[in-house]
DNA sequence: TACTTTAATCGTAATATTGCAATGTATTAA
DNA sequence: TTAATACATTGCAATATTACGATTAAAGTA
């Protein structure tokens, strides 16, 4: 069916699975890591960058945008991404609760 | 064409997106926590935990052990899962360095 | 041996994701 | 006003993912 029965879960495992998804794909990766490398809000030299068509970048930032990781601001005919440092922070509380989950148990096989 | 262009990525990159992946879906999530929680390996009941039906969560449980993140031994009819927690540490690694980039950079927008 | 239990695998349907050409839109430049 | 620039959107094709019924395989039990 290749629907995810998010019901079944609870609202932080959706999450979880929400803030993972959005790093499944490596030009995401790479997009995020392009914006922390220059800092300063550069513009959509990230198709060159990135080396993906333009329309297939731009679908990419959307789904960043929607999960509210980066931001972008208008400047003239450019459009300027950012990373929405709060709520990357915010993000990273809840992943790094998942996976440091093992700090709390021991070995077992 | 739903075929992600892995050859334009740095290894690094790809490796990220793996591990993320791999959590982009709670019945995984859900599946990881639960081994955590009990600790001591347990074996097919996260089908009853997760409510999903066998096969999928057979399936769920091959994509983790793919990746490295579990293991399972088997114990006559049944078979034991837990987290190989080695490579969960290696992972933890690799993922902590892409969540925390944001720490070398300051505010810019 | 025959039966049961447990989990993997196969096959298939439904849906999601990825990628891009073509097109649309808004702003700037001439 | 017209043309150019920079992105977003649309539409579609190819592939991937999710889910599960049916079946199979392996080990224990009667």
């Amino acid at each position: 069916m290749g629907i995810t029965k998010s019901e079944k879960f609870t609202e932080q495992q959706n999450q979880i699975a929400n803030f993972a998804k959005a790093f499944g794909h490596p030009a995401r990766v790479a997009i995020l890591q392009h914006l922390f490398k220059i800092n300063t809000c550069i513009c959509g030299d990230l198709v060159e960058e990135i080396g993906l068509a333009q329309p297939t970048i731009s679908q990419h930032l959307k789904e960043l945008k929607n999960l509210g990781l980066i931001k972008g601001n208008i400047e003239g005919t450019k459009v300027c991404y950012c990373i929405h440092n709060e709520n990357w922070t915010k993000m990273k509380l809840v992943m790094h609760e998942f996976l440091d989950q093992d700090i709390l148990t021991t070995e077992c096989c």
